[in-house]
DNA sequence: CATGATTCGTTCGCTACCTAGCGAATATTG
DNA sequence: CAATATTCGCTAGGTAGCGAACGAATCATG
């Protein structure tokens, strides 16, 4: 939203946004062939370099809703990439893993560290620490604001 | 997406969504009693500062493309906040401006600058500067990336 | 041990984005 | 001037994310 860059604090938030879609631009346009979305991937990736978890762990590992990974995990069951199972210990829960067929496709991914290469690659250490640092610094606080909202 | 902050790229990517994310809870919160969104609200806010204004020119101020303005336009006309009309010169463009009822509703609208100042608030001048440009950089590299993929 | 609070996963309904494709209007070019 | 290309706004269909509300399971407390 480019007329907000009155000053620095909002073209700070403008570039956030425009960063966060842009990442995800390039991951739909990659991941495009396998008809997999981005957040599809990153269960994914979950699952293949840290084997079966239970969908809570995986939430809080990804940083997404309940509600969000609900509708995620049952696209990829759908597709029959992962599976579902009850839980041991906690009846509650559900381990998630991946089936052969979601084994064998995420070996013919491509891997998309490139993008973070890309995006980032050539920076300066010391300002992308920065960078970091404001932006969580700036998240933290945002999410106190709701916090006080409610 | 916590895990993969296995080096500072990662870590840049997944901070600039959480604070995207966070700074639009925070709008949604607060315009909640209004019944509207924070892209219905960018939308009244530039009508409102810069008068009408045609479809084309908003959803390139906004940075929004134009099936997403359109629906989003479509809601204000349906709340009767925003108008919508022929524009003179091109026959294919719509002039929107604010209602009545839509000037009456923006003057009670609480200002929203205030999240950004808390959110960036007391962070350094030259670092807020440093995130900007790695936030910038980084996203024309993945726009570039786009681009070639097509 | 019973009651109440919390947690987990689901579903529903919503906003916000996108791409693709359409028709109509306008610009460009041979 | 006719044919072609582009632009503008719309619609359809998709993903990503959220909050609220719900049942079932589990935990905590009197």
């Amino acid at each position: 939203m480019r007329e907000q860059i009155d000053s620095g604090k909002q073209s700070a938030a403008a570039w956030a946004k425009r960063c966060y879609f842009a990442g995800r631009a390039v991951m739909d346009a990659t991941l495009r062939p396998y008809d997999l979305g981005a957040t599809q991937w990153y269960v994914l990736w979950h699952l293949a370099n840290f084997g079966p978890t239970v969908q809570r762990d995986l939430g809080r590992a990804l940083e997404l809703e309940r509600a969000t990974l609900s509708g995620v995990v049952a696209t990829l069951v759908r597709k029959r990439l992962i599976r579902q199972e009850a839980s041991g210990e906690d009846q509650r829960q559900r381990l998630l893993s991946l089936t052969a067929s979601g084994d064998v496709l995420w070996r013919e991914l491509p891997d998309l560290t490139f993008i973070q290469q890309t995006a980032f690659g050539g920076i300066d250490d010391a300002d992308l620490a920065t960078t970091i640092r404001v932006l969580q610094a700036a998240t933290e606080r945002l999410q106190d604001l709701v916090q006080k909202e409610k």
